[in-house]
DNA sequence: CCTCAAGATGAGGTAACCTCAGCATTGAGG
DNA sequence: CCTCAATGCTGAGGTTACCTCATCTTGAGG
């Protein structure tokens, strides 16, 4: 196996994974009828408390434009809600409702208790190698 | 920092990872214009030669159909053509064509000699571990 | 004031997937 | 042989989660 296959097959892995990944997280997710990326935008909120559309964007590592709508979505959905920034009238805030509140921590509560969690499968030693690769990844 | 949390920002290092490595990718491809889904069927094609489109489906850990639209691209761009499995007329053998093969050789001396792929990145021994923990998650 | 930047959003687009239904062909059981 | 379920492909029609570009309002510095 030489370098080429190594990189070949290390980025089909990671891909085959991120798909299986999706799918898990849709499935874990079907009784809010939240979709993934809606749910970590709620996890954001509810570590984060009332936050800007940009800082939502740049906590979710996505373009400001997409916060817009992930921020419409969670408000279609009555999960949270904007309102204006007092100290800045360009801004708007977005926090969660009560019923946001309630599902952020019904969801979390469903995946402390749900022992067949996606990255549960791995050791905790393999955990802690993935996260500080993972880390690595992400700022090289 | 308690297993809940862990678990969030363990996908959360994934997706955003995810989401650079399909950029940095798409960038790497600029000079044939392709995309890294294709890039990754070339591949396949590279490795296996002829292959049913259900197979190529299954290597790619996609759906059928969209093998279909992975083949009808690469058809499009003279990289790829169809033509008949002799052993079973229901079925269509993608190969690849002169132009594809040289497509599919230069991206890979391409890959070889740019120092800055993107899990290269990582140790040797990272590369390895996060070769092995995938392969634990893409098969759980 | 005036200019320039920053925050949000409307408009419009894309890649890469999906399911479902339908067709042709095959192979296994009667 | 003949039927019939299974297999292989594809048309039609989504969906998700992103993106850029242009525009509007507001803020901050000279």
């Amino acid at each position: 196996m030489d370098t080429s296959d190594y990189e070949e097959s290390l980025s089909e892995a990671f891909w085959a994974v991120a798909r299986r990944l999706r799918h898990r997280t849709r499935v874990a997710l079907e009784p809010w009828d939240l979709s993934p990326s809606l749910a970590r935008a709620l996890s954001v909120l509810a570590r984060h408390g009332d936050v800007r559309l940009s800082t939502l964007a740049d906590h979710l590592r996505i373009a400001p434009r997409t916060a817009t709508e992930v921020a419409d979505d969670l408000a279609r959905l009555g999960l949270a809600a904007r309102h204006p920034d007092p100290d800045d009238r360009r801004a708007t805030l977005l926090s969660l409702t009560p019923d946001g509140v309630d599902t952020a921590q019904s969801i979390r509560a469903a995946r402390q208790s749900s022992g067949d969690e996606f990255f549960e499968a791995l050791s905790p030693d393999d955990r802690t190698a993935l996260s500080g690769i993972l880390a690595k990844l992400r700022d090289n």
